[in-house]
DNA sequence: CCGGGATTGGCAAACGTTTGCCAAGAGGTA
DNA sequence: TACCTCTTGGCAAACGTTTGCCAATCCCGG
C-alpha cells in the first residue's frame, strides 16, 4: 500500500489563510457570520489544502456523532434489508450516518450490540427488538442512556415506537379469501415471542371471530425460516385437513408453506399469503402485505433526532396494503 | 424521555480509586502491568461507577476507531445481506465494529459514501464496487487515503482484493447440463459493467469453447432485477429458440427467467441456473453457485487489519460449489 | 469630532483518553 | 551498607475541534 498522506488540520488552513483557528471554524460551519472576503479566502484555502473536518475531534467537542445506531433482529430476512435501505436514505437526507448491528435473532447478542452502539456514542438507536420479553431489559437499559425508538416490532408500549397497523391488512386478506369461497383459514406464525407475529396472530383471531363466528380458531406457531414453514404446512394438512387457506406471519414462512404444498401455479386447493412483501413474495407469486417502509423510516429518523430535542415520546402507526398474487387465486 | 445520566469519566474512576488517571488507564487496558491489588481496586471502582471508556476520546488520542467501513452495491440483492452478516461476524471476532453504506447501484453515491466513511475515520474499507469503470476513480482515491479491500467484485487488480474463482463453478454447471442432454446453452448476465457478471460471462465463453466447440456463443446482457430476467428470457426464446439451458449471472435474474418460462416444477424444456445461492434460489428451487461467504469475510477482515500493519497487498481467490436443484433437472 | 451600538476576529479552555518521560521505590548483589 | 537494575505510579502533553468571552474595529448619528 502506498504511503498514506496525513490529514490536514484546521490549524494548517488557518495558517494558510492567515487567520485564527476560530475564524476558520466559524467560516466553514457558518456558526457565526464572517466577512464575505474572509469567508471566500477560508473556503479557498480549505479547498486547496484538501481539508476535511475531523469528525473525531468535532465529536469530542460537540458530544454528538451525527450517527444513528440500527439494531436488526435478522439481516437475512429480506424485509430488513429493505427497511435498512429506507432508513439509510432517510438518515442521509438529514445528514446522518447509520451504523448497523445484526442481532442474529439472539437477545444476548442484541444486548451486547446495544451496548456497543452506545459505547460508540451514536446519537440515538433505532431497534426492531428480537424477543417480546427477553429483549426488554436490554431495551430499557439502553433507553435509560440514549434515545431509543422501536421500529416495526414494538415490545414496550411506553417507549417511543413506530409501527404499522396489523388489523387492517388482515381484514382485507380475510375478506378476499372469503369472497373467493374459502372458509377454513389457518394462521401460521413465527415464534410467539416475535412482536409483530403475535400482533398479526391476535388480529387474525379478532377478524376471524367476526367473519366466521362458528369456525374454530386455528393457529400454529412456526419459526423463522422457510424450513419451519414447510414443517408447519405438513402439520396443518395433517391436523386440520379441511383448511383451504393459510395466512402466514411473514414471507419466509409463506414460501415454505408454498413449497410443501407443491408449487403448481394457478388456482390451487389451499390459498397462501405471506407478510412484508419482500422480493421472495415476488419471486414465488405469493400474496403478501406491503408495509410503507419509506414512511416508517422517515418517521423513525425524525423521531430519533426529535427525541434529542424535546423529550416527547413518539408513537406512530401507519397503514399497509395487501398485494394480491397468484397464491390466493 | 427520562433524563439521561451523564457519563462517568476516567477521572472520576481515578478519584474514586485514589489513583492517577494514567494508572487507571493502564490497569484497564493492560497497556503496562500494574500491581495486582491496584488492578483489582481499579476494576472494582470502574465496575461500581459504571465506567465505560469513551470511544471518541480514545479515538482522538489513538487515531484509530476500531471500525471497518463496508460499501455494498445494492443491499436489496440478497447476496449482500449474507455477505454483510458474514463480515460482521468476522469483524466482531476481532473486536471491530462495522459501518455499512449502500451505494444503491450508483457510482456517484458510492463515491460519496466512501468519502463519508473516510471522514468518519474508519480504519479500513471493504468494498464491492458498483461499476467496473465508473467506480474506479473513487476507489483509487479512497485507497490513497486508507486501506481498501475489494471483496467479491474486483475492478482493480493492482489493489488488494478477495474474490472467488468463477471458472470452476461454470465448468461444473456446463458439465452437468451437458450430461443431462442439454446442448444449446445461453448466458444471461447483469450489466457488463458489473465485475462479477463480466467474469462469469468470460468464464462461460471459455468453458463453452471447450465443451461445445461448434456451438455459437450466446450471451445476453441483462440487468439487476428479476424483471430484467423476465425480459431476457423472452428475448432468448425469441432470438435463439433452440436454447435448452440458461445460465444466469445471479439469482435475481434466474428467478425472473424462471417466472417467465412458467414455473411448473419437474423436468422442463429449458434448464435454468443462477448464482450466489441466495434464499431466493432456495425458494424457487433454482440451481445456483454457493460462494464461501464466511471464508471470504474472514479473509477480507484479516486483510483489512493486516493492511494497517505490513503494507502487503492482498490477493486471495476462493473456490465455490454448485448446488443443484429442480431447475436443472 | 465624539459616543454608542453592532459586528466580527482571536484567545484559550474544554471535550476524554493514551502514553513518553521521569522518579520513586523495591529487590538483589557485592 | 552501597550500588545497580527493574518495576510501576504520576505528570503533562497531545490528539482536532467548537465556543464563551473579550476586545478591536467599524459605522452611524448627534
Amino acid at each position: 500500500m502506498r504511503p498514506l498522506r496525513d490529514r490536514v488540520t484546521i490549524r494548517e488552513v488557518a495558517a494558510d489563510a492567515g487567520l485564527s483557528i476560530s475564524t476558520v471554524s466559524r467560516a466553514l460551519s457558518g456558526a457565526r457570520p464572517v466577512t464575505p472576503g474572509i469567508a471566500e479566502k477560508v473556503r479557498e484555502s480549505a479547498e486547496r489544502l484538501g481539508y476535511r473536518v475531523d469528525s473525531i475531534g468535532r465529536s469530542l467537542r460537540t458530544q454528538r456523532t451525527d450517527t444513528l445506531g440500527l439494531v436488526i433482529p435478522d439481516i437475512t430476512n429480506p424485509f430488513f434489508p429493505a427497511l435498512i435501505q429506507a432508513i439509510e436514505h432517510a438518515a442521509r437526507a438529514r445528514g446522518l450516518g447509520i451504523v448497523i448491528a445484526d442481532a442474529d435473532n439472539d437477545p444476548q447478542i442484541e444486548r451486547i450490540a446495544l451496548r456497543t452502539l452506545i459505547d460508540q456514542r451514536v446519537d440515538a438507536v433505532l431497534i426492531s427488538p428480537t424477543d417480546l420479553t427477553a429483549s426488554l431489559d436490554g431495551l430499557r437499559d439502553a433507553a435509560g442512556r440514549i434515545p431509543v425508538i422501536q421500529v416495526d416490532r414494538v415490545i414496550d408500549e411506553e417507549l417511543p415506537h413506530i409501527r404499522i397497523d396489523q388489523t387492517s391488512p388482515i381484514e382485507q386478506l380475510v375478506a378476499h379469501l372469503r369472497a373467493s369461497g374459502r372458509r377454513h383459514l389457518t394462521f401460521v406464525g413465527q415464534q410467539p415471542t416475535v412482536a409483530t407475529s403475535l400482533e398479526r396472530e391476535r388480529a387474525f383471531a379478532r377478524v376471524m371471530a367476526d367473519a366466521f363466528p362458528r369456525e374454530p380458531l386455528r393457529i400454529l406457531p412456526g419459526g423463522t425460516s422457510a424450513l419451519s414453514g414447510r414443517e408447519a404446512a405438513r402439520q396443518v394438512v395433517e391436523q386440520w385437513p379441511l383448511t383451504d387457506a393459510i395466512v402466514c406471519a411473514n414471507d419466509l414462512i409463506g414460501v415454505g408453506v408454498l413449497q410443501e404444498l407443491g408449487a403448481e401455479p394457478g388456482r390451487r386447493a389451499i390459498a397462501v399469503s405471506g407478510f412484508d412483501d419482500t422480493l421472495l413474495a415476488h419471486a414465488v407469486q405469493l400474496t403478501s402485505v406491503k408495509q410503507p417502509v419509506d414512511e416508517l423510516a422517515r418517521a423513525a429518523v425524525s423521531a430519533a433526532v426529535g427525541a434529542r430535542q424535546d423529550g416527547e415520546p413518539v408513537r406512530a402507526v401507519f397503514t399497509s396494503e395487501v398485494v394480491f398474487r397468484r397464491s390466493t387465486e
